[in-house]
DNA sequence: TGCCACTCACTATAGAGATAGGTAGTTTGT
DNA sequence: ACAAACTACCTATCTCTATAGTGAGTGGCA
């Protein structure tokens, strides 16, 4: 269910298509929950349907239309409701350390590969996690700065460090991936021979 | 798909029945890859139409009767197999952080008391971790114990390091989401004023 | 003898999510 | 004039996952 408050979420920076939000998605809230366009739009009709969000038709060149989303009232309350209810637990599901713990049955070099491909992944995941974080502070981030237009001047400082602390614990989660995956390689060599010898 | 892999890893210690390894897989297994019985029952079957488990029905009691799955060749062939396949990557798709983002919006008492939750939980489930690493250092975890009997001695050591690691990887993980909750804690305090004031 | 906790195995159902499409209009460049 | 790329929205299907059951046998103990 939290696909529903991610979009409440980006949606309260600004209303927006379908279109938008599959996009802006991307940039911002994918980071920290991933759902491609076949969920969205479904999403956004059940939301409405709801009473969660009301759509604005628009008109777009001579012929086309699109349709924008803005939340209601009974959407600002849905979201508030849910961030003051408990977090949901999500159980550990890692393909990555379930191999790990098996690294007995893997050849020596599909090992190295995988632990290789691993650190890769999240090196540049957080590369970008570093460059959304930069511009968050300073602002330039283009949703952010849409959602700050909503508040007063003294509340900017607060509703950034709320971003950017989150942003901190996904950074941290990246380094510690990094980490631990350069330690398995060292391992890996030690246990079964550096492929150099 | 991991789901089958996390089960050929748990037989490859000794054939199981259905119940022991929905019991066995919250000791070990599970602290990676989490599974209720309702998809563990099934998935056996469709392993063992797929001809990589083979089921004997053993006499239980005086009517009972239980099915022991053992792995089969094509079952250790498609584990290697996989085992030397690219690990699949999982997308972000987390709620804490998502909410975190977006702590604006909640009450600081009830901000406060999401982000104790989560570094509870988060302390709990490290305790269990740390406890399933010293058994695996001591050797006295029992699936652990059943599984270097197939192997000579001198593999034990290559063996449990594996496992150390990934648990390590856990632990690390675990550590750093605590770590980020307890700073969330202070962050509160300072931005919307500490509830002792 | 009756009850309870546990062992064993499975089903039913609904929702979430991944993957792969389809269709129609618009803008931009050549 | 035409193609390519982009905007816009949607569907179909399959797998995965969560939740909540069913029902029968076993072993102990009061």
């Amino acid at each position: 269910m939290s696909l529903r408050f991610a979009l409440l979420a980006l949606l309260t920076s600004r209303p927006m298509t379908g279109y938008d939000v599959s996009k802006q998605f991307s940039q911002s809230v994918a980071h920290v929950w991933h759902a491609p366009d076949s969920q969205i739009y479904p999403e956004l009709n059940r939301m409405e349907r709801d009473g969660l969000l009301e759509s604005a038709v628009v008109p777009w060149g001579k012929k086309g239309t699109k349709k924008e989303y803005a939340v209601t009232e009974s959407g600002v309350t849905a979201f508030r409701e849910w961030m003051d209810s408990p977090i949901e637990i999500r159980r550990q599901r890692e393909p990555a350390y379930l191999k790990a713990a098996y690294l007995e049955w893997a050849e020596p070099g599909a090992a190295r590969t995988e632990l290789e491909q691993f650190r890769d992944y999240w090196t540049e995941h957080l590369a970008m996690l570093e460059a959304t974080r930069a511009t968050l502070l300073d602002r330039s981030h283009p949703t952010l700065a849409r959602r700050l237009e909503h508040y007063d001047e003294r509340e900017w400082d607060r509703i950034v460090r709320y971003k950017i602390f989150a942003y901190d614990g996904l950074i941290d989660q990246a380094r510690t991936a990094i980490a631990w995956a350069e330690r398995g390689l060292v391992l890996v060599d030690e246990l079964e021979g550096s492929p150099v010898d």
